[in-house]
RNA sequence: GGGCGAUUAGCUCAGUUGGUUAGAGCAUCUGCCUUACAAGCAGGAGGUCACAAGUUCGAGUCCUGUAUCGCCCACCA
């Protein structure tokens, strides 16, 4: 017997490791049934597990174990990310705590300390894992630094440089000089801040002529190596082919004129510092100006600086403002708020820098994608389908990728050099002389290769050949860019496939008032403090449930206690029907009611709204209809209606029907709870229920004329209700039916038993009916003036409604062009509210 | 500057190809300890679907425009 309250710990308790010693989440290779693949996107081993991964994990656990039910040799393969750069930084700031320099400790020592960190927090997430109740398959565990993803992004890299779609080269990159690394544009995130265009004199050369320059980083200037203006510009025709002399370095530069210069902005002179604006960068490439770097790696100012060597960007713009000024160079300051760019880890400004890079050639590898994201059968599906757009917006616009990272933590560049040679190769080279590249790869470079890394690629196997294309990706939005644009064009190029059929994206969760959680407003939940209170299935339905896909969602701790009380709900029902059903051997849909028939009605038709909600993703969608069966219709009524007949076989069997059918349909929301149920069950297809089969639709189950009747005595009985409440009806009233038929379960649900009248009384009478069954209350009661109001009111409606309708249905045009269904249906209404206003008129 | 999304009950959200009186949970009001469940049961109340114009017999849904909020992208000096 179950407990009288459903407890969530005593529940969930042991349930996971008896999943896995029975190695349900394992994928079967021989299987000859289709496969369903999902590649779990993974976590970066830089911290703990946070609310939305539990909301990514338990769309994908909810979908895998859909697939399985519906029989499908599904595998959703685990995995972590070693997160360059982000863990560098955590593993940085640790030894800095211990007192620990990076540099003096070594290269060696500080992988070690990386290998260290990973392995703590691996441990930490597989068991937060495990409380979620997800069905990973651990015997494919994969880490983008192992030696198989190793393998595999050495031979990409080889194999592209060889092609020429990976390239050397000096250019001007994203600096982040706290990390001391490169950075990808998607690695720059772009805040507005307060700051000013300063307006500068740049002296004509032996005149007293100047050109005003507005710019918004004059600490840049030592690195200025023309003035450009456009050449269509009339106000500086005489200045084109002169040089203007560079305030404080008093060095003469060229004034040049280039489409860069835009005469409608600033001042429509434009300062050209090559080596630290990307634009300037190109103008420069243009008209063959020196490049002039002017900051060391840390983003103080460099020897060429003269006296502003050493001083930070900050600090050197507030001393060349004052310089400038007092050298009456300075002509105005004017406050603007503009966009600047700073690195998604560190925080810090980035500056663009030249600095020699290694790049991934765009243009080629995006083409394909946009070619095959044109053809139905081959494309990556989006859900929700707006979410392509941004994955071709990227396409369209993205240029050649930067890989090459300055730290120490991740793929080391196959690249050797020796003098001016660069060898490129999966090992290195076997003559002596040879030094390798010291940087590693942007992370996203191993995990752009995911979903056939993981699976033995560049090797041709089993795993490989049965699960790519994967069946499925599940990501938030944020994310498209950095990965899963890149695992697109990757898995496309080098397997010729879309990486996977299918991309569920959802969003971001914020708090209550709609902000991002974050450490520095300290608004964080952690997951586990719910799987703590309420269980992991109230978490996992909650979460899965709450919003329409790709949506964000608004985190609300009483809609999982609200889903709590739905499994409490559910735990009670399964009381009911499992202390009824002891004895029952088999179930037999026979000898059935009109009750048992319309329960079953409704459960198909459940079933298989629920299943076309399943195939769509659409959750929310999927649980509430499950919600309003279980809730409305089985426990509310047919529960109810069992009670009567509850030694009967037909009951039992229908009750163990549905309530085994409203388990499997729960199943993937709530591991934990369905399975501790369906193992009371007294009959049972399967041990457990994550490998029964989800319910098949089944005609044969479907019962109109039974449902119809039903549903109209359910329809008498609200009615009933509610007469008998709003008018404070007691159980002192006598009710007379004035239709023939079988009234039987209606006066049982009711309990009229010992009110039935044959005949008439003298007293007020109220009438109820629905389409079949009339009766009439016959009740003793001094109608107030409030009574008297609320019919009124009654009345009020109803005439206005009647007059509505009859105004549509006396209008040609809609009853000529409207469905027959749509009009059929308004006049039955119709008529129902005339009887319904008769009956009040009395 | 370009694109996308949101705007529906007090709150959080659903709302299929346009079609009965726009739904749910929570909160709220009334009455109930009816032996599965008071974390429950029964019955209510609560909405000009952001605004304006349009297409249509019919618009929360489609078209156009506006407003507010949010997000993404963009090299703007």
């Amino acid at each position: 017997m179950l407990d009288k309250k459903y407890n969530h710990e005593i529940v969930e308790k042991d349930k996971y490791e008896k999943w896995l010693a029975k190695d349900y989440f394992k994928c079967v290779e021989d299987s000859d049934n289709k496969p369903y693949c999902i590649v779990l996107p993974p976590p970066n081993v830089t911290g703990v597990l946070h609310l939305g991964h539990a909301w990514d994990v338990t769309l994908q656990d909810i979908i895998i174990r859909y697939k399985k039910m519906e029989g499908y040799d599904t595998f959703w393969l685990p995995g972590m990310d070693h997160a360059a750069i982000a863990t560098e930084a955590k593993v940085v700031k640790r030894l800095k705590d211990k007192g620990i320099d990076k540099y003096s400790y070594g290269r060696d020592k500080f992988l070690e300390a990386c290998w260290d960190w990973t392995h703590e927090h691996g441990d930490i997430i597989r068991k937060q894992w495990a409380k979620l109740g997800i069905a990973l398959d651990y015997s494919k565990e994969r880490f983008t630094l192992d030696e198989g993803m190793s393998k595999a992004v050495r031979k990409v890299f080889v194999d592209y440089y060889n092609e020429g779609l990976i390239y050397r080269g000096e250019k001007i990159i994203n600096w982040d000089p706290v990390a001391k690394t490169a950075l990808s544009n998607e690695e720059v995130v772009y805040s507005e801040e307060k700051s000013a265009f300063y307006h500068i004199k740049y002296m004509l050369e032996n005149s007293d002529k100047y050109i005003d320059v507005a710019t918004t980083r004059p600490e840049t200037l030592f690195g200025d190596t023309a003035v450009a203006v456009n050449e269509l510009d009339d106000r500086y025709k005489e200045f084109v082919g002169k040089n203007v002399i560079l305030p404080l370095l008093n060095k003469p530069i060229p004034v040049i004129t280039d489409e860069h210069a835009d005469m409608t902005k600033g001042t429509g002179a434009v300062k050209i510092t090559p080596a630290h604006d990307p634009n300037d960068f190109e103008v420069g490439n243009r008209h063959n100006l020196e490049r002039v770097v002017i900051m060391n790696d840390d983003a103080t100012m460099n020897e060429l600086t003269g006296k502003y060597q050493g001083m930070t960007r900050e600090e050197c713009r507030e001393a060349v403002i004052k310089d400038l000024e007092g050298l009456g160079l300075l002509i105005k300051i004017e406050p603007i708020v503009h966009e600047v760019g700073h690195s998604e880890r560190t925080g810090v400004m980035v500056e663009p820098m030249i600095k020699k890079q290694w790049f991934v050639k765009m243009r080629p590898l995006a083409d394909k994608v946009l070619a095959t994201q044109k053809i139905k059968e081959e494309k990556v599906n989006f859900v929700p389908a707006r979410y392509e757009k941004t994955m071709n917006h990227w396409m369209e616009i993205t240029y050649d990728w930067c890989i090459s990272r300055q730290l120490w933590w991740g793929h080391r560049i196959p690249a050797w050099y020796k003098d001016d040679e660069v060898y490129v190769g999966m090992e290195a080279p076997n003559e002596a002389g040879w030094v390798q590249d010291n940087d590693v790869l942007d992370t996203w470079f191993s995990s752009a290769l995911w979903p056939f890394a993981t699976l033995g690629w560049p090797d041709n196997n089993k795993l490989l050949s049965k699960y790519y294309p994967n069946q499925c990706l599940v990501t938030g939005y944020d994310i498209i860019p950095f990965w899963v644009n890149r695992m697109t064009f990757q898995g496309e190029k080098l397997l010729g496939k879309r990486p996977f059929e299918d991309c569920l994206i959802h969003g971001l969760i914020r708090d209550k008032q709609g902000r991002k959680f974050s450490k520095s407003l300290g608004n964080g939940i952690d997951p586990f403090d719910m799987v703590k209170d309420y269980g992991a299935d109230a978490l996992r339905y909650y979460l899965a449930t709450d919003v329409a896909p790709g949506t964000d969602m608004r985190f609300d701790e009483e809609k999982i206690k609200a889903t709590w009380n739905y499994i409490n709900k559910i735990w009670n029902a399964s009381r009911f029907v499992l202390s009824n059903i002891e004895d029952l051997k088999e179930i037999k849909l026979d000898n059935l009611k009109p009750e048992d028939k319309w329960i079953l009605t409704k459960f198909e038709k459940t079933l298989h709204e629920t299943k076309r909600f399943m195939d769509k993703y659409e959750f929310n969608n999927a649980g509430a209809s499950i919600y309003n069966f279980t809730w409305n219709y089985f426990c509310d009524y047919y529960i109810e209606m069992a009670k009567y007949t509850i030694g009967e076989h037909s009951t039992k069997s229908t009750l163990c029907y549905v309530l085994t059918g409203i388990l499997k349909l729960l199943q993937p929301f709530m591991p934990y709870v369905t399975d501790e149920i369906y193992n009371m069950l007294p009959v049972k297809e399967t041990e457990d229920i994550m490998i029964a089969s989800y319910p098949k639709y089944d005609k044969k189950l479907i019962f109109d004329s039974e449902e119809k009747a039903v549903d109209d005595s359910v329809e008498f009985i609200k009615s009933f209700r509610n007469i008998k409440a709003e008018n404070n009806i007691t159980k002192e009233m006598k009710v007379m039916f004035d239709t023939e038929d079988d009234n039987d379960l209606i006066i049982k649900m009711l309990k009229l038993n010992d009110n039935l009248v044959k005949e008439p009384l003298g007293i007020k009478a109220y009438k109820v009916f629905s389409n079949r069954v009339k009766a009439t209350i016959f009740f003793e009661k001094v109608e107030t003036e409030a009574d008297k109001l609320a019919k009124e009111a009654q009345i009020k409606v109803l005439t206005e409604s009647i007059s509505r309708r009859e105004k549509l249905l006396s209008n040609d045009n809609y009853v000529n062009k409207a469905p027959a269904k749509i009009v059929e249906l308004d006049r039955q209404k119709l008529a129902e509210e005339k009887q319904k206003l008769a009956e009040l008129l009395k």
